[in-house]
DNA sequence: GCCAATGTTAAAGATACGTTAAAATGGACA
DNA sequence: TGTCCATTTTAACGTATCTTTAACATTGGC
């Protein structure tokens, strides 16, 4: 599974949002870009990141408003959310911790000083993303053991069956191309046979039943009740 | 034990002193008060603060370096550490976060903004609560004498392996991955071959038994009874 | 019935982990 | 400061397990 970290950005000033791209990429991280609140909701839903830096005076909605939105989100509730801000604004500061920031960084904007105060962040709240545990019929997904309990079974797949089964599970009744299969379990550098995914499948088949699993034949797989 | 959040303010400044103190206990919070870093770290050691203020200009030991050597103790690996610094003191704002900081605040300070920032950090931090003691089966573990009884059995660990020992023992069942286990017990700063997890865990099973230590390939480990 | 897509199987390949001993580090103490 | 000892880390190697491949069989849509 790729493990780039990813950071949204938005702000309405294209220069900022260049200079940032080029200085975290630099770093590694995957970046999105965003050039209003609402857009940058949008592609929060869409790219899942890990982190969001926004701009507080933008057009469509302002960081603050955008801000409060994202932590109505569910998913969105522990993403680390940042704001940036002119010196002096303290209004800004004030009003964005308490819509539920959780660090704001003034500009100008000096790289170096950016990424240690990332790094401080995900340092310390990064790692606390909970996994949500699935449950459909007589299967049950564990995410944080790594376990799969079957009629209350207690299953423990290798790693690989485990994510696709996991995958799958996330999303019951949903077709996955195995395209997307892929690009999710794989990532998109590294290229393995079409037989592979098969022999997983049928790993799965032999151990949670055979029945769950569907070959829509051309398209891809999916997992179902 | 009193319920009030405890912070540990160092400053060499008494105006400064006073002046977070006095708003801060308007707060609810409890002050612990030092006048540089050395008395820091003896205080801090007394008080077991949830949190630290340093300043970063200090005689005897200047923030940077108690920032440091705190991290360096067990106990303060995971305290929230902040700095106060005066505006445009970049070069501090870097070495801080790099020694392990959470925060800085920049000086001037204003009360109100100071106390958003601490609740964004403690908003967080909350969840993360670490008991005492844990007490699982026959395994008892006492963080604050650093001792582990295996049934009723006192056992000495070493630092490494008590440190191991209770991340995993924090949340048992969970998969803590090589990189969770790495950052937690390492830092991020730190790296240490993969064997070295392996040795250490090896030393654990020895002594505290075969079956609690499963091993999860590709992922991690998990401390299960 | 044809053909491309998928299923099956076993074996090769890759990788992560276990184990061990030895080297490096660091703290206590003279 | 140097020596000693416990702790920590590294490195080398073996091994079990997981992953992927490849060859061939089967299926299902057209």
């Amino acid at each position: 599974m790729s493990d780039k970290i990813k950071i949204l950005i938005a702000d309405d000033e294209p220069d900022i949002l260049e200079f940032l791209q080029y200085n975290l990429e630099r770093e590694g991280y995957e970046i999105i870009l965003a050039e209003n609140g609402r857009e940058a909701i949008t592609k929060a839903k869409a790219h899942h990141p890990q982190m969001i830096l926004l701009d507080i005076m933008m057009p469509e909605l302002d960081g603050i408003e955008t801000c409060r939105e994202l932590r109505n989100i569910p998913e969105f509730k522990n993403t680390l959310i940042a704001f940036l801000t002119a010196r002096n604004e303290d209004y800004s500061q004030i009003a964005g911790f308490d819509v539920g920031a959780d660090d704001y960084i003034t500009k100008p904007i000096k790289p170096r000083v950016l990424i240690s105060r990332m790094k401080a962040l995900m340092r310390r709240f990064g790692s606390e993303v909970q996994e949500e545990n699935v449950s459909l019929g007589s299967i049950e997904i564990d995410r944080e053991k790594y376990l799969v309990y079957k009629d209350g079974e207690k299953l423990s797949l290798p790693k690989k069956e485990f994510e696709l089964l996991s995958l799958l599970a996330s999303k019951p009744g949903k077709v996955f191309s195995r395209k997307e299969i892929m690009s999710k379990i794989w990532g998109n550098d590294i290229i393995v046979g079409d037989r592979t995914i098969d022999v997983h499948i049928r790993k799965l088949r032999e151990k949670i039943g055979d029945d769950q699993f569907k070959t829509i034949k051309g398209i891809g797989y999916k997992f179902d009740v």
